[in-house]
DNA sequence: TCCTTCATGTAGCAAGTGCTACGGACGCTG
DNA sequence: CAGCGTCCGTAGCACTTGCTACATGAAGGA
């Protein structure tokens, strides 16, 4: 009989519990779906995580690290040559409909965060970092201030982000062309 | 005896409702803690809202209009002079003590309206909708382009807000100053 | 007075929650 | 072969979930 039983551990368990994390949110996250989804029962997450708290941080620490490896294969191999092309660039990598579970996942880690639950604030922390050097090695290469525009462009589009969640996409949208930071959407 | 049953109904049970709300969070608000926090049962929660999706729509939908009045009340009576000071007065507001637990939920609440929870969309977007005529209302007489000014700040603000809220407000504070659109920490 | 309607309390239900107790099958070591 | 530790399935526990069935008291119209 081939591998129907492959030797479970933390690390063949965290990929399908974060597939099934990107599908149904964190919230309502408990041990008997996640277990199904992971083809288990919760008896085995929790002998293998502990409790459900580590488990969950522990997947948010994977999920981060996803998203890391993601943003840097989506690193193009050129820079920039303006500041509202790197945004540009930005906006549309977080746009992409493959990146459309993650961000819905990302405010309910941002929630976390806020609300101070253990596993939370560490993942966002990195998840924002990550992006932050991402967008500074896309930043123009004659950029006077490289490090602070880049901060500028990230606060920017955590915002344009946030307003699109929310329904208000064309107020972030006309707030950035009214700033002379986006010109049409069509470039590059 | 005095009125120790003041006649229940949805008016006198939604500021109660919407204090525990506030205290506890969206996520792990069930009927019963509820219906403690309001001096009844959850029979009665059911009774008079339905079901407790309806529930939740309304104290959404109440908490929108707290919250637009609260704003209305922290309206000054003088527009700011620059884009900077209309930036720093909004961004003191949204920080002040008395708000923290409003942003706490306000994440829970874009997280709900990202995942496409029934009452949430609504409740968001009715709220940002009121800060932008707030903001609206702050921008310098002399502004080129008040209307497109304030969604930029808008916008920048909601970013600086949402780093803030994962252990990030240094680097929004960053791009800030690295943008111009930030002094220092004392002024006005 | 009788009847109906509204507002509420008590008790409960089926499902789901995190987690545990117990035991069995396997491989390893003595 | 005996013993032991690792991995995992079955069953269950105490608790919470949203919601309901039933009864009761008060109010008001006939």
């Amino acid at each position: 009989m081939p591998p129907t039983k492959p030797q479970l551990s933390r690390e063949t368990l965290l990929p399908l519990l974060a597939a099934h994390v990107l599908e149904h949110g964190l919230g309502g996250a408990s041990l008997r779906p996640l277990a199904k989804a992971a083809g288990t029962s919760d008896r085995m997450l929790i002998y293998h995580f502990g409790n459900k708290e580590t488990l969950i941080r522990e997947l948010l620490e994977y999920i981060a690290n996803v998203y890391a490896t993601a943003l840097d294969m989506a690193l193009g191999d050129e820079r920039a040559r303006t500041r509202q092309q790197c945004l540009a660039r930005i906006l549309d990598q977080a746009r992409q409909p493959s990146m459309q579970r993650f961000m819905v996942l990302w405010w309910e880690i941002v929630a976390g965060a806020a609300r101070g639950i253990p596993g939370y604030g560490a993942a966002a922390e990195a998840m924002i970092a990550k992006q932050l050097v991402w967008l500074e090695q896309q930043m123009p290469e004659d950029d006077p201030d490289p490090a602070g525009g880049a901060r500028f462009l990230l606060t920017l589009m955590e915002g344009t982000l946030m307003l699109g969640a929310v329904g208000h996409a064309r107020t972030a949208l006309d707030g950035l062309h009214a700033s002379g930071l986006a010109e049409d959407e069509a470039e590059d």
